[in-house]
DNA sequence: GGCAATTCGTTGAACATTCAAACACTGCGT
DNA sequence: ACGCAGTGTTTGAATGTTCAACGAATTGCC
């Protein structure tokens, strides 16, 4: 298992294109969003995933597996955006541990100002520069990395706490 | 040129699976080098770039050049880098303004020892899930990218200033 | 019912990143 | 020489992100 050998060219070069392009177009969208419309991305993404939700709601959890962040950071996220207005929170009956973030209509307001920016942005930094052939084949791409990423949490194969054996045994292992 | 519709299903998609694979692939490397190596990939990069560099030692603007990241940052990571003694800072003499970066023996030490667990990272979290035409594909479609946010700085249609031709090859990162 | 493990979420401190402003030097134009 | 715009880098405050520890409610199990 300890099969540790560097990387080759062919793989260096498939990290440094996929990771240097990935840093080099958000990067570029963050700063115009940052500027067009006053707003992190991270920000932009929780609203617009709230907006496209039933009831414009959802569980801090659902927000961070959305935005494939940490349940803490959502914490943060949210909490400024409640400051800002622009969310407000629900405790969850059914669930008493649980809250609801809700996009309020100042919020609503805020998302549909920015949207436009974001647009223009998208299409600048990484739509305008792909064919339709092209965009297709990265989307391919960006699935296919996106599902085996799923379940694959943080973990995998790691000091293994004890876990229920049928969810567990999915996900992708990698050799 | 107000030209500003929103995203179609297919602009949305593919900026999905773009931005989701990065942020899941590199997210997951983060966490793998953190824990395995004790250093966040940023560090790990500067060292790498170092490593790499004539001498050992690159100017600061070059590092923020070739991690693509602003100076500030640059100044502020080389800082933690020389407290923990893997760098060490001369003036340069050619134009006293600048300054080299050099990579120490110590700090030469723990890139070796990070390398194993980076590549590691990379292979299970990226190489490992895609085939070999895949791989190709994705380097192809990144390396359009990147070529495209070339000279793109920040700005974009912009004051533009001039800058050395001569040095044309940046990367991301590489083990 | 009762206890432990688990899940949902928060907290605060540590850390990283950004931004705007500043500083220090270079080099051109006059 | 001089002044001044431009370049290379730093600074510190504001902001965002992570980490480890925690508390509270729920679930599973016997």
């Amino acid at each position: 298992m300890p099969r540790t050998s560097l990387l080759d060219a062919e793989e260096r070069r498939t990290l440094a294109a996929f990771a240097g392009a990935a840093k080099a177009v958000l990067l570029a969208v963050d700063r115009d969003l940052e500027r067009d419309a006053g707003m992190p991305r991270a920000y932009y993404e929780i609203l617009y995933f709230l907006d496209s939700a039933p009831e414009r709601s959802m569980r801090m959890s659902e927000l961070a597996d959305a935005t494939r962040s940490q349940a803490s950071r959502i914490t943060h996220a949210v909490a400024r955006l409640e400051e800002s207005g622009f969310v407000r929170r629900e405790l969850c009956a059914a669930d008493r541990r649980g809250w609801f973030t809700v996009l309020t209509d100042d919020g609503k307001g805020a998302l549909e100002r920015a949207r436009p920016a974001f647009a223009d942005s998208v299409r600048r930094r990484l739509i305008a520069h792909l064919s339709p052939a092209d965009r297709r084949e990265l989307a391919r791409l960006g699935e296919l990395l996106l599902a085996a990423h799923e379940g694959t949490e943080t973990d995998d194969e790691r000091p293994r706490r004890r876990r229920d054996p049928d969810r567990a045994s999915q996900g992708a292992l990698i050799p």
